[in-house]
This record gives structure tokens, C-alpha cells and sequence, in this order.
DNA sequence: GAATCAATCCCTTTTTCGGGGGATTTTTCG
DNA sequence: CGAAAAATCCCCCGAAAAAGGGATTGATTC
């Protein structure tokens, strides 16, 4: 069987050398690079046709998301693994939607990694959801809810601290608006009060 | 010159992984261990007694400020350098504050891991602190206050949308001291009302 | 054209929160 | 031991939020 043709990306060497480690070990993988950002990443695809890219999510300038919507314009043969820490998972769904095919956390095993390999290679989507973490206080995040656009203006102002009638001002419209408004994100984040709001809203990355 | 014995605690295996293969190619350290986790960090610790423990901030459990004040209550002649990633700079402080001899972005390269530890080893302090990271998106978030336990703990259930009086009876206390706590959380983060207080907590990584 | 949805506005009642005071009792630590 | 910090408990009051209704407008979509 020919070998994988695999790429990282992340800008903390760190985890670049950890994950060349890892890659190193699993016999059906070549690795073809390192990349410490995206756009140096851009290059190494172009010049190293990859078959897998694996890349962190988060990272200075172009971030994991916009990485992967260009590989996927550019190069749609090309299948990317999205790599995150438990902090990001809103960023999950983002990925997936602009055609990442899997995702690891960063705190994966070897075997792991293989797995996520041999599934994407099979044009399968691998999901590690496999959440151990229950009793070491990351719970997971559930879906994002969809919001509406004053929906969200709202839900940041709320985050600011600031009251119903104090949004009423700023945003130009009455007390009862803003309170609609709240009311309606309470009842799509499925909570019953602003804390439990806010916690949902910050999990998410909302604000 | 004695090898300077080294532990490395990260719940990352990967950053484990990558950390290991910097440490191994720098000729005066020993590595002693890797722990992913505070807790056998603090066995390996006895077991071993390294001569300088690098641990990543923010963990699942026992977090690296709380390891770090440990050990340096517990182990006086132990330094400490935090690892970090952008995200939790506000922690850094703390982590000084608790008697850290340095700290490290986990996008550190090798040379700058070697010279953390030598200057480290020379009782000094080394503090990484090329920022460029001003465009990136990651703002700042301002010192953590110093909670009490009890304030922790009710921060936490608050952030889960409890009332005072349901954390009274969770808590088994009155609600004019749940109450109490709330205030002083409010005054400690210096917001007015919960949502300010939530939105702080997260962005600080504490609920 | 009917239906949906976003955005707007209105009202009442009950509960919770926030701000302002206190005070006492344990713990912790030098 | 003795001071300081943490944790506990108490009261009042006004403001804000939560829960429950409902209604209208305009844009989009089927």
C-alpha cells in the first residue's frame, strides 16, 4: 500500500515535534512537512501534494478555518484534519462546514491519530468524540444556536453588563424589544437565566 | 557540570511528545519525567525531586498555578516555569505571583527553551516576553482576582444558572451567604451585575 | 397569496439580583 | 497566642430579570 502523504500545521513547535513523533511512528505515513503557520503551508502543499493535511485551528493570522476552505477550493483532492484544544470546539463546526474531515484533539493518542488517518484516507468523516473528560470540569459545548443578527448585538451587550433598558438606548428601540430579544436567547440556549447564558455564549466563542 | 533534571507536565501528549524532543537534544538536562496531569506531577515530583519543573498553565483538575504554589510551598528549591499559549496571559502573573521563575509560550523554540533554563538555573528570572501577537485576534484580558475557595465554587454554580437559595441548599449554607460570596465576586472582578461576572469568569478559564 | 420569520412593541406578576449596611465565628498562619 | 482572612449569617430596599401572556409590521420564501 502507498503511503500516506501527510502535512501538520501549527505554529507552536511544540506540537509540530510531538506530532512528528507520533506520525513517525505509524508505519503507513510519510511525512512530506512541517508548516508553522498557513501560508507557508499554502506552499509546501503546492510544491508536496499532500493526501491529508492536519492543522491546528487556531493560529495567527490565517486561522485553521480559512486554511481549509482554500485547500478544499484549491486543492479539492486534498482531505484536512482540523486539530484543536478542548477551548475551540465552537470552531469545530466551522471546520466541518467548510470541509475539514475530521478533527483530533490535541491531547490524542497515537492510536488515535491513526485512526483519524485511515477513516479520512476511506473518505469517511472522523469525528473524536470520544469525550473522557467528564469529570475534569471541560464539559462539552452542545450545538451553537442559530441567531439572528439583533440577536447577537444583544447577547454581546448583555455579555457587557449592561441592562435591558441601557441596550434599549444604545440600540435606538424600547426596554420590551431588548427584553424579547433576551428572552429569545434564553429559550434557544435552552437556559433560564443571563449566567447560564453568558457561560453558554463564552463556550462558544460568542463573546 | 551536573545535568540539570528536568519534569514536564502538560495534559497534551503531543506537547509532552514535542517537549521531550527538545528537552533530549539539549546536552545539560536530564529529563526526569512527563506527567499529564498536576497530580502525578506531585508523586513524581517526591519520587524524583528534578530541579526544575515545567508545567503548563491551564489544566484539567489541579491547574498550573495551584501546582505551582504547591511545589513551592512544598518544595522550596524546585524552580518553576509555566508554559503558556497566548489565550491565558492573564494567568501568567499569577503564576509569578505563586513564585514561578519564568514562563515559556508553548511556541518556544529550542534555543529559547535552553536559555529559560539556564537563566532559570542562575536564579533568575526569565520571562519570554517577545509579544508579537498584537494583530492576532487574542485581546487581553486583565488580572485574574484572587478567589477563596468558597468563591470558586460558587462562581461555578452560578455560571450553571443556579439562584442563591438553590446554591444554599447545594452548599448547605444560608442564602444571605451565598449571597455575601456573590458580592464579593462582583466587587473582586469589579463588574455590576452577573453577566459581567460570567463573561470575566470565562475569559479568565474559570468557569 | 399564505406562511414563516425577524424585529418590533406592550402588559403583569413573581422572583432574583444588586447595593448598602452590619455582625459573628472559624481557619489560617506567623 | 493573636492578627488576619475566610466563611458564615442577618436586614432593607429598589431595580432588574424571568415567566407568562399577546400583538403588529415588513421582508422573504414557497
Amino acid at each position: 500500500m502507498d503511503k500516506l502523504k501527510v502535512l501538520v500545521v501549527d505554529d507552536h513547535p511544540m506540537v509540530l515535534e510531538g506530532m512528528h513523533n507520533m506520525l513517525s511512528r505509524i508505519s503507513f505515513v510519510s511525512i512530506t512537512g512541517m508548516s508553522n503557520g498557513a501560508e507557508p503551508a499554502m506552499e509546501q502543499i503546492q510544491a508536496e501534494m499532500p493526501d491529508i493535511v492536519i492543522t491546528d485551528i487556531s493560529m495567527p493570522g490565517m486561522n485553521g478555518v480559512e486554511l481549509t476552505a482554500r485547500i478544499r477550493k484549491e486543492y479539492p483532492g486534498i482531505k484536512v484534519i482540523a486539530m484543536s484544544t478542548f477551548n475551540e470546539r465552537s470552531l469545530i463546526s466551522q471546520m466541518i462546514e467548510q470541509g475539514a474531515s475530521g478533527y483530533l484533539l490535541k491531547n490524542a493518542s497515537r492510536e488515535q491519530i491513526e485512526e483519524a488517518l485511515l477513516t479520512v484516507k476511506e473518505n469517511r468523516l472522523y469525528m473524536n468524540l470520544d469525550l473522557e473528560w467528564h469529570d475534569t470540569g471541560h464539559q462539552q459545548v452542545g450545538k451553537t444556536p442559530v441567531l439572528t443578527s439583533r440577536e447577537k448585538e444583544v447577547l454581546l451587550l448583555i455579555a457587557e453588563g449592561f441592562t435591558n433598558s441601557q441596550i434599549a438606548e444604545k440600540i435606538f428601540v424600547s426596554p420590551y424589544t431588548v427584553d424579547s430579544h433576551r428572552k429569545n436567547l434564553l429559550t434557544k440556549f435552552e437556559v433560564g437565566n443571563t449566567a447560564g447564558l453568558i457561560k453558554l455564549a463564552a463556550k462558544h466563542g460568542l463573546v
